[in-house]
DNA sequence: TATGAATGAGAATTCATTCAT
DNA sequence: GATGAATGAATTCTCATTCAT
């Protein structure tokens, strides 16, 4: 009797891996993931070719969730500080409303499990014209420094306020804003 | 007398270790760890009761050579700016000087299998008083923000450099120029 | 609906490993009571979770087989000797049937794998009626000696005429006749 | 510098093993042995080429001591009864007073470890004539049945009233002495 | 397709024994 | 001879993957 491939079943096995993936790390067992899922070993094995499959489909789903969350309402006309604080101000919030997706991306991001060929797929996180204006903002910034760094910047500070409010998760709103303003100077720095 | 244990087989294991890890990841065999370091199979657990506490044996040992590159030759007299450039350097130096010694830490900074209290030891990397004159530094410059901030600060962007780095070997010394460009910037931001 | 896990199996396994204990003792490696089962080693651990678990299953099912065997057509209204005799009597052919079966016991009985809460369930081998009418024996024959003395002769002098039969196997019922006669003298004897 | 073997060190290996088997079962470690010992690894083997080999050696210093145990003060010259109430007594006594030693006993007598030849070995742990003479009794008093039963029934009766004593170790002279009436009943048994 | 038992290639250890000191 | 590190085969158990139902 042939039930059609449920995408229900595929999205429990994305939706459980990462959180057995956030809370084991990498190595946890498949069959954990499918009991967290309510569904069988075997059928882990009908959605999934291998389990790295599924680490390479989990953190592609991860990265385009994020890069949702990013770009939402993303006010392409406002001025160029407002954008870049949309994004800043998205990713702390996705973070902290998804603290399972975070430490499950942050897992795969490492391993070598997920091909680097996958894991540079699309650039950064941004969609192609937004990518643009965000290099645009590099350059004006950053003068002659490669225009990565506007990329890497908004990261690594984000990245480093997210860690701090798991650390102190009532003060999140002031660390987030404590956190723009870090980068902020960072891109407009002199040397 | 016996046969001595000799420091040379376990400093050999300890190297081979972070070598595996950096390739292989934390999940790693043991025998493939002992074969690198040219040990046999079993001789790895006269040097170490389990694999984890080789993991925690190895965490400490890459973060007190560090610490110690960090501090090495710290110009205390100096001023603010040339205290934070000096750590920020080693920092980022050390790193590229040791890629296996950067990617095993980061492995094991991630990982459950080493205790949060030996993450923990230490406060940072920094001796007590220099631990005190960041801080100092974060104060004067952060205003009412947490001083961990400083240090984080520090952190991330040097990693960040680090990163860049990874990728365009060969603009080594302008990208570090860069990033310290920007950690100060991130650090005398105001609002 | 997968494979059901088969019963068959399981009493494979539990026959092969009161095979390869009787001859190899408790350390014979669970790789060789799976080959001996013609079942894979892996599949050992689905119907054992642990190699102890396997050694408290089959000390049970030895000692539900022993205790069937003792109290098979027990004669409840006959009178005290002809009662007793039944019992030594089927002891001992059980044991010359199943020498197997003795000797692994002989092996689980004196470990400390098997855990002595185990070893202790349910008192005896015998029913508790019938354990009850044992002690009444005891206490008529042994005068003011603690009642276990009986359930402890029985066993000793079964035990004993078991050994013999061992070395003389063609004397089995010769043999087994004078045990209960010693037997029988031994709970009627005086100071 | 050629120290000579020393017997004190194969004495405190032999002992260390009969306390490390009773506790540990016959397959501890060489390793816990030699340490209980006092004696480092490697010196355990300059004493016994192999671990089997101090199997047997132990096994027959066991029977040793026991058989001087029984035989000491043996009252050639007293009556059928007494002379076997003697040897009884003094087995009890013997265990009682060296649990550690009877528990190792024990375990070496049931291991394959212990080549039956070794096992067998002197027939009983009596001496060539206390053996005839007991094997007299046993004909006297057995009539047509084997004469071994003697010997098996005094060994049976024995064990299994050590057995009793462990158990309830302030009753030791009412249990010995009962045990022998129950001994010296079988023994004279009629059909 | 769904299920979960079956499989066997590892994995981390253990341990008798050897050997350098 | 005495010591204890070195060795590697053996052991219990795990897990990704396959396959019968």
């Amino acid at each position: 009797m042939a039930r059609p491939r449920s995408d229900d079943r595929r999205a429990a096995l994305l939706d459980a891996a990462a959180r057995v993936f956030a809370e084991e790390g990498l190595s946890a067992p498949t069959s954990l993931i499918s009991k967290t899922a309510g569904v069988s070993e075997g059928s882990f094995f009908t959605y999934f070719k291998t389990k790295d499959e599924l680490l390479v489909a989990l953190y592609r789903e991860l990265r385009l969730d994020l890069a949702a969350a990013l770009m939402g309402d993303f006010p392409r006309r406002a001025g160029v500080r407002e954008r870049l604080e949309h994004v800043f101000t998205r990713w702390v919030a996705w973070a902290v409303a998804n603290p399972v997706s975070r430490r499950a991306m942050r897992q795969l991001s490492l391993s070598k499990l997920v091909p680097e060929a996958v894991r540079g797929e699309g650039g950064a996180l941004f969609g192609e014209v937004e990518r643009i204006q965000l290099d645009a903002i590099a350059q004006r910034r950053l003068g002659q420094l490669p225009p990565e760094m506007a990329a890497a910047a908004l990261k690594a500070v984000a990245e480093m306020t997210m860690d701090l409010i798991e650390q102190k998760p009532d003060r999140a709103a002031e660390l987030s804003a404590a956190g723009f303003q870090m980068l902020w100077g960072a891109l407009n720095s002199k040397p």
